[in-house]
DNA sequence: GATGAATGAGTATTCATTCAT
DNA sequence: GATGAATGAATACTCATTCAT
């Protein structure tokens, strides 16, 4: 008979100011807390946020519902933190490739141009290709949520910045008048594409469509 | 002796043959449909097609939930008729914009190849911008949705081939090898760098962002 | 983003292989899962399938919505459950009554069919008569719900072959000659007469009924 | 955007004071009527009370929804107006053949019990089989609805009567004691033998079951 | 710390009935 | 007299979240 209260509604949905539960210290602690974002992140890119009920998250990771709200306060929280990880990991990515292309400029003394631009072109394909559904969930939840809009812009930001950092480093065999909007130009142009591939996989010429895409990258960046 | 609700879990997935609700002869009929997906479309690329509940859409459109569904069988088949509309919409803008370009060469007798990419990039976003939030929601859609994924893949198509007509008879003034696979790259890269200067309309210097787009166009394509 | 619901359509006709939820191990919860079935039990009888809202079963069994739907997996489930569970009640009533009847005969060394044909025609009423109204409903559901059918059908075959047992055993008593048929025969006579009775309590003579029953059994079946 | 009023709700449960309307004495609208009757009587039996949708009503009659309500006040009293009419029906089938068993009883002097029976065992069956499915319904109903109720007791009690009327000429060839209840009895006992048989049309062997049914009727009524 | 039973507001959809045209 | 567009209360079912054990 025992009635409990019960609580409900969706989650509140502006809100800047999450209480994120600190990350845990304790060693099991944060391995659970591991286990459970891999879950969720697995999840959030094959069925959705909404479809990825708490229930199945908890079953996924091998924990009781009880367990997962004593990792994050909300379902939301979970997403966030998700994002987050994700646009940091895809980042990391851009930002070691982008280390190495201009170490390699410092080291050989060659402009390699075409190089750099090719690996921007067919290597942000790769970092992409792991969580490609994801992308689409969280551009979704970015138009919604005013926090994942903030931590999007963020990442967003500094992956523009790598950008500009490599075009400003082959500025004088670059032919581009304003860095930062062919930055932004750039960096959307490949975004989209990658989704169209991914979306399209095995129903196009994958080879032709990037090879012509780091064409033209290369003949409007390249002198 | 009451009647009997149930579910239907998701959308459906497998269904092509939608049993579309025949378009009404009647005038007044004919006026409250349109009202109806006038109020969906705002409210569905308002806050996205979960959130925009049937009772949202009726209070909107001015009629009562019962009319939604004398007029279609369900939700989800609202939104499919939605995005129909919409994508022949856009198709109409950019096929009659290249019928345009394609003319004035015609008449002039002069191979404008920059003012026709200048076009594309540009009015291409005019086309857009009424639309320009329904597509993320559009995207997601077609990502869980058999019938969407193939209403899209058709306008999808004919903008494509849209793309190569015009660039084929610019054939002789431009120095792309493969038409098909650019026309994808230029339609996709369009198509971000739009939804891009949608999103952060304010905050980024669209005109900046526009012309350096036309610039890697016209680079890339003209010889 | 919020969640999506959907419609199901009527009693689904096909499925023979119902998901059911399994019997619960918990103490509590099984508690909770017979306190709901008792609950759906009465309701039905009351006042039908239809009538009987889940939200009625659930104030009814002292719990929310939710908790019945963490129980069965939808309405017709409780339904076919409590359908299952009130025929083996029944069948087991025959079954006891049975045994005993062919126990004293063993015993007694007497044929006492007329004794044996009393019972049936008395004892079985009393058997039916706490969920005499739940017969009717019962029999509805059956002809619109394939598996409510094929569990009735499984009780009935089996309340028929105590019936030819127990004829049997009093074979040499009894003159009907085709036994199967009889047993059908009586069956049957024997449920509507209750059902009459049931309905008519009160405005008919209840003694009278059933003796003139009990009579017509007898002069049929016993030499 | 036109509001109308709208009614919902579903029929008042009780009430025994419907405000019939008047049977029509134009030809045409008699003709209306007709129709509408006969398509509810199919629907109703073929998929139930609930399941028959007014809409389907109107759609198979051939006329629209208003003018069903133009000659009915409402579902409930369709129903009820079914009901009547197929219980006169079978009434009379019952009536006509007692008058033919009696008369020939007069005309030829021969008291042939065993022949009155068979035909009742029989003749009963086939005048119940066109509409065996309504039967079911019309039960349901019964049990929900006072004046359904009402109606079919009417119905009842003057079958009781025939079949008591024609036990009565039968009186010195019969050994019952209490006509009344052997009348219920048969009746009733008649009615669910009839009813298995429909439900189990093709599976059982009808005649063995009808011919043993006659069997228990006539060792229990003929001297 | 972990568990999972319980909660209940929220959502899509149906259908008898009304009434303006 | 007929039509059928419009109404809206009613209903099954979901799932984020709580909290007693």
């Amino acid at each position: 008979m025992a009635k409990q209260t019960g609580r409900s509604g969706r989650f509140a949905r502006g809100g800047a100011n999450r209480p994120r539960i600190k990350e845990p210290i304790q060693k099991r602690s944060r391995e659970t807390r591991r286990k459970i974002l891999d879950a969720a992140a697995d999840l959030f890119s094959e069925m959705g946020f909404d479809r990825a009920t708490t229930t199945l998250i908890a079953k996924r990771a091998g924990f009781s519902i009880g367990s997962i709200y004593a990792h994050f306060p909300n379902k939301r929280d979970m997403f966030l933190t998700v994002l987050d990880e994700y646009l940091e990991r895809t980042f990391s990515y851009l930002r070691v490739g982008i280390d190495r292309l201009i170490a390699q400029k410092h080291e050989s003394g060659i402009d390699d141009v075409a190089g750099a631009i090719e690996w921007l072109a067919v290597g942000l394909h790769e970092a992409n290709k792991p969580n490609a559904k994801l992308n689409w969930e969280m551009f979704r939840f970015i138009l919604m949520d005013e926090e994942a809009d903030a931590i999007h812009a963020r990442w967003e930001q500094k992956e523009n910045a790598e950008i500009v950092r490599l075009m400003t480093v082959f500025k004088d065999r670059i032919k581009v008048r304003d860095i930062e909007a062919a930055a932004i130009v750039i960096h959307r142009a490949t975004h989209e594409v990658f989704q169209y591939l991914t979306k399209n996989k095995g129903e196009v010429d994958e080879q032709a469509v990037l090879s012509e895409f780091a064409a033209m990258l290369k003949s409007y960046v390249a002198k």
